[in-house]
DNA sequence: CACTTGACCTGTCCGC
DNA sequence: TGCGGACAGGTCAAGT
């Protein structure tokens, strides 16, 4: 579920957070969540400095000095939380980590790291995601990040070059094109239901049908719901958290996603759940029409 | 080659 | 109260 705005949040707060940090000790107790060896760990990881935090698509990478990178990847239920030792994280009053208030690690932690004044907690409750050490030039040779398509809030990424991608897919459907990877980088179920409604594309609609006006729209409403989101500090549906622990509010803003049944906010008509691409979709049948 | 489906997992919810 | 099944959705691999 972490899109680009959830792993962009994480990004800002630990790149606030753990810069200078030195690695002390690094446990797992689930072998595919961090697979790197023993000897690996101890040589690359073990006793390095935290340098940065960047993020390429959905994918979060902690430069180290030995020239190393750890790599991590939230899935649908990731989460990467700071603690400063002796600090305690609140999760808000009913959400399902609200039983963690003071207790980390819990049952859905799969990696701990032991920093000098703190640990830096990943929890996977599905165990989906993953966290890799790999050197840091060998980061953009992975298949992943040869194959991932351009981000779509950098400068330079224009509405002309955002159609151009998406007609490289005209006989697919428009919410498969934004969820594709390789087309555009960091766009999920939620943010693709969301900038869909705003530029009144039905999520099925064959991009070779839809014209380069309302992709210029759709382009807008895209980069407008991320900015958002990452305002807001991300969607926490069950599980997402930031660097604190903290949630994110982008769902109390939310025009149609998880909203069935409710009004739509431009005709009031009331929005529809359906499966488009495979994905469990929101839409409003009168702004949304295919 | 493009598109769909299954696998990877756990937790929650719904109907019986 | 328990139990089976559907569902949640990011990515890769396999199948059509």
């Amino acid at each position: 579920m972490p899109e680009l705005p959830e792993v962009e949040t994480v990004r800002i707060g630990l790149n606030e957070l753990l810069p200078g940090h030195k690695v002390v000790f690094a446990a797992s107790d689930w072998a595919k969540s961090f697979p790197n060896s023993q000897a690996d760990v101890n040589a690359f990881l073990i006793g390095s400095k935290v340098v940065r935090v960047r993020r390429r698509a959905k994918v979060l990478i902690i430069d180290l000095d030995t020239n190393y990178s750890l790599i991590v990847h939230l899935k649908m239920t990731g989460q990467l939380v700071y603690r400063a030792l002796g600090n305690r994280i609140r999760f808000g009053a009913g959400h399902p980590n609200s039983s963690l208030i003071g207790q980390l690690p819990d049952k859905s932690t799969r990696v701990t790291l032991e920093l000098d004044k703190a640990h830096l907690f990943f929890n996977d409750q599905r165990k989906f995601g993953w966290m890799k050490l790999l050197p840091t030039v060998e980061i953009e040779q992975l298949d992943f990040f040869k194959k991932v398509g351009p981000e779509p809030l950098e400068k330079d990424f224009t509405s002309t070059k955002f159609i151009q991608c998406l007609r490289k897919r005209n006989n697919s459907g428009a919410k498969a094109v934004l969820l594709d990877q390789t087309i555009v980088a960091g766009v999920g179920n939620i943010y693709a239901d969301e900038s869909l409604w705003g530029a009144g594309i039905h999520p099925a609609k064959l991009v070779r049908e839809i014209n380069d006006r309302q992709l210029r729209t759709l382009f807008s409403e895209l980069q407008f719901v991320l900015k958002l989101a990452i305002d807001k500090g991300g969607s926490t549906d069950k599980n997402y958290v930031n660097a604190e622990g903290k949630l994110g509010s982008y769902l109390n803003f939310a025009r149609v996603f998880r909203r069935e049944e409710l009004d739509c906010p431009r005709c009031s008509s009331a929005i529809q759940k359906l499966k488009v691409a495979g994905r469990g979709t929101h839409i409003c049948p009168a702004c949304q029409k295919l």
